[in-house]
DNA sequence: ATAGCCGTTGCAAAATATGCAACGTGAGGA
DNA sequence: TCCTCACGTTGCATATTTTGCAACGGCTAT
């Protein structure tokens, strides 16, 4: 669709190779020398490809930054599948896992409830910061500074009759949920459901994604809701693990 | 220099931080929905971004390739420096790091001799095939189809009167530096130096580099040069141990 | 000293990317 | 169920941007 845009793209693919001339490279997509001269050189600015020697170009290091990113994301989704899996099939309800990522919560993935009544959700899809379970656990792990620049800025429509309004009330709230270590959805989002929701921790300790259980109201009250706390945060403890973290004892 | 290209760079980078919708990122290189849309397709048919579910885009799975390709070179100079350097101080020649690249052996790493006769070379310069021990410990590793292409593709200049100047002899001598597991250049590339190269393996046992010293003739004679084969083995087993790679024994 | 190779730059032509506006689709609310 | 809204998507005309060319300059090898 962007033809010089392919073209760029084509030689960084080229340089996995290896390191390649000038002129190679202006060989490879069939352009003048000066094309795929202005071309690497915005590719440098970026740091996808560097100079190696004077004749030569090679991959460069924004590679790696992004490639680790990339894949911690990704590693989230994918080392928590079994475990959220499970606790999807003991307790048939609906699990969500998300990640918090500039400044919004995002569903990352879903595993749908067993029973005929299900919730309305989509992966890719934002969460409410200040009435879901994962938002709650996301943020309560955020340095203080930050937790309050957030609180403050973000939004507090009332959905129920028990969303918290008030940023003061909501940083009342992470610091409990930071405290227990799982957070409550007590009706703060949709009147008929409720959730409980736990941090997956990553190798350092740091909270990289959440694990929810949503379950409708008419299916199991609110003390029948705690009492998946320790199924719950089981399969928090066994997802954190995969994802590399060290239990302290 | 390239307004579309430095763009879609701009926004992977952005894409680093999380997912992102069309118009966030679109909002960041400050244009028009439709031409983030464009770019962000040309990315994606290259597999730098993937979409997340409708609404967001992530970093692809291409970035994944690229950074561990890169990683691999870029392991194998830093990897094996120490011992390289070692070597230097303790033989005082001239020691080479090279790697074969895309049909090419090339010099990425140098440590001058500490002699006041020095030789000429480059690191990124390409390394005549025929007649190099690193040329020669790096082809030696080739699955055999692939060897016997190289040779029969390749020229053989003679460069001296020991220039090996013929395929079949050429697929002998790698045969020899197969079973021995180093390489001798015996004044086959210039008159007055002569060579040793060993190999360095990954944690796959695989040949990712070569390391050899060169030195002038009337420093050393060919007996000495021999000789100093045990050091060059130690240098080549330590820095593939950097490399991770795990001896048998 | 000289020839050849490769990267680099300025410029004019034109191909290409861009913005606009209208359309399509799917979600959420009444 | 209908309507509205938000978001992604497409066609097209404009002009910006990219491209190829040709000449220059540095470096290496002979």
């Amino acid at each position: 669709m962007s033809q010089s845009l392919d073209r760029a793209l084509t030689l960084v693919g080229e340089l996995a190779t290896g390191p390649k001339t000038l002129e190679e490279l202006a060989g490879v997509v069939d352009v003048h020398k000066s094309t795929a001269l202005r071309l690497l050189r915005t590719l440098e600015s970026h740091r996808f490809v560097q100079r190696e020697g004077v004749h030569h170009y090679r991959l460069g290091t924004a590679l790696f930054d992004l490639a680790n990113r990339a894949l911690e994301e990704r590693d989230v989704r994918r080392s928590s599948e079994s475990a959220l899996r499970e606790l999807n099939a003991l307790t048939g309800y609906t699990v969500h896992l998300a990640s918090y990522e500039a400044g919004e919560v995002i569903y990352i993935d879903k595993y749908d409830s067993t029973h005929p009544m299900r919730m309305y959700s989509r992966v890719g899809r934002r969460a409410p910061l200040h009435c879901t379970a994962v938002a709650k656990v996301l943020l309560a792990d955020l340095p203080e500074a930050k937790r309050r620049e957030v609180a403050a800025s973000m939004e507090y429509p009332r959905l129920t009759a028990n969303t918290i309004t008030e940023p003061a009330a909501y940083l009342a709230e992470l610091e409990r949920v930071r405290e227990r270590g799982y957070a409550l959805d007590n009706s703060e989002h949709e009147d008929f459901i409720h959730c409980v929701g736990a941090p997956i921790r990553g190798s350092r300790g740091e909270v990289v994604a959440a694990v929810s259980v949503s379950v409708p109201k008419v299916l199991l009250d609110f003390e029948g809701l705690v009492a998946l706390v320790p199924s719950l945060l089981a399969t928090a403890r066994a997802a954190s693990i995969e994802c590399g973290f060290t239990p302290r004892d």
